[in-house]
RNA sequence: GUGGUCGUAGCUCAAUGGUAGAGCCCCAGAUUGUGGUUCUGGUUGUUGCGGGUUCGAGUCCCGUCGGCCACCCCA
């Protein structure tokens, strides 16, 4: 393994992909701001037993796990759903219910990688914690639809498939089902469609009819999900979702209300999901705190590939990122006499807030203009034989003023407004 | 973890078993202080790595590492 090379599965950010990276970053903060959600972080490295006890054999197969030098089992985490429960478990009298938390951080997994799928990714989660009526799941579905809309994804390109897992376990406890096989129910459920029909079949012995006929008929009859599905017409986003109780998600802390996001072409891995896990706090806290909780988390790596093979998200990102990375003033030094002057109005903009760039080092002015039209500049700003005036230009228009430099800045507030 | 496939310059790709190349990018020039154009010149390789076959290997064989695809799994 050469080290010039990233290990597998990891990546460098170069600018290009960290423009990319920040505008995701940027769509998940404000849409969640917008739902009146509130950031928090967890450490990156935790107890490997936080995982072995709650997410189910799936993640904990997959774990980056070491001992650290104190002989303490240590996992990068797979995911946030465990920290959360163990920092509200912990934190919850601190705070008025419902949480409406969200965080952005740097997920990790022990896996052979693939297109979608790396060792490393970022994700926005957001949960709800303390609100046990179905209101708290209509708002998270929402607020995942709302970010999908962000990035200029309509329904036509996305759409959320949303289940409920007590909508099977109450029919498991009609089929008169023992309670400790239910899990493994479930997973045989999610499971089907991705291994032959005969092996399903054999799982489930003689719930296997039951089973086919549910899944091909649906919840029309659940209620919950009914009421569901008005509550996001309501919103005006019902053409995104659509239920499909062959939904059921890995993880085996779910209770509830379950979703996973797919793009329409059916081309990508799973976009989000999440759900309803009102027991897990209370699991992690040995029973100590028992709080309802929901949420979702949503990954930058398929989401970013959906995006780029989107072309009207594709062009809002571009755009966004173009206009983001733009300087305001370039500062042309075309007489070396004139640098120390240079430098000190260039400390005086820089300070007012603009985004201003030179060359460090004796340049052609020729050189310094393509350097001012590459960083994007609206204005050069030309201190040479003119002192003590200041040629301006816009790089637009080509068109060039004289001014005084004590009256600089305000002829330059008439042509540059701060980027922000 | 299993199987398939691929690996040549920073990038995209050429090269019948016989001297490793092109385009782009990057850097520097085209005499005086004005822009994504043009022209000229320049840097860049242990052909992923290690063995083997051969007079001779980028090319054939084996191994290994890495990428991609499928399976597994999917936060």
């Amino acid at each position: 393994m050469s080290t010039m090379q990233t290990l597998p599965g990891f990546r460098d950010f170069l600018p290009e992909q960290c423009a990319v990276r920040n505008h995701i970053f940027a769509c998940w903060r404000e849409v969640a701001r917008r739902y009146g959600f509130v950031e928090w972080e967890g450490p990156v490295l935790e107890p490997t037993d936080l995982y072995k006890k709650k997410s189910g054999a799936e993640i904990v197969e997959q774990l980056f796990h070491f001992k650290d030098k104190g002989d303490r089992e240590v996992a990068l985490r797979p995911e946030l759903t465990p920290t959360l429960a163990r920092v509200v478990a912990a934190h919850e009298r601190e705070f008025k219910k419902p949480l409406k938390w969200f965080s952005i951080g740097q997920f990790f997994r022990y896996e052979k990688q693939q297109r979608g799928r790396l060792r490393e990714h970022f994700q926005l989660n957001c949960d709800i914690i303390g609100e046990a009526d179905l209101a708290a799941d209509i708002e998270l579905v929402a607020l995942c639809i709302d970010v999908l809309r962000a990035f200029g994804l309509s329904e036509k390109d996305v759409v959320v498939r949303i289940s409920d897992r007590e909508f099977w376990t109450d029919f498991f406890r009609e089929q008169n089902m023992p309670a400790d096989r239910w899990d493994e129910l479930l997973q045989v459920i999610d499971k089907f469609g991705r291994e032959p029909r005969e092996r399903t079949v054999e799982k489930l012995g003689k719930l296997a009819d039951p089973v086919f006929a549910t899944l091909k008929g649906g919840g029309g009859n659940s209620d919950k999900l009914n009421r569901l599905i008005a509550g996001l017409r309501e919103r005006g986003l019902a053409d995104f979702i659509e239920i499909d109780v062959g939904i059921v998600r890995g993880l085996a802390y779910y209770t509830g209300i379950v979703f996973e996001v797919f793009d329409r072409a059916g081309k990508f891995r799973a976009i989000a999901g999440g759900g309803r896990y009102d027991n897990l706090i209370g699991l992690l806290s040995d029973g100590a705190v028992s709080l309802p909780a929901l949420g979702f988390a949503m990954g930058d790596v398929v989401l970013g590939e959906l995006i780029n093979e989107t072309p009207h998200a594709r062009e809002a990102m571009e755009k966004a990122i173009a206009s983001n990375r733009k300087i305001d003033i370039y500062i042309v030094i075309a007489k070396e006499e004139r640098r120390a002057d240079a430098l000190a109005q260039i400390q005086q903009l820089r300070e007012r807030g603009y985004r201003v760039d030179y060359p460090l080092t004796p340049t052609k002015v020729a050189r310094q203009f393509q350097a001012a039209e590459e960083l994007g500049a609206r204005v050069a700003l030309l201190y040479g034989d003119e002192w003590p005036q200041v040629k301006i230009k816009n790089m637009a228009t080509a068109e060039q003023e004289l001014a005084p430099q004590d009256r600089l800045l305000a002829h330059l507030q008439a042509q540059v407004s701060l980027s922000s």
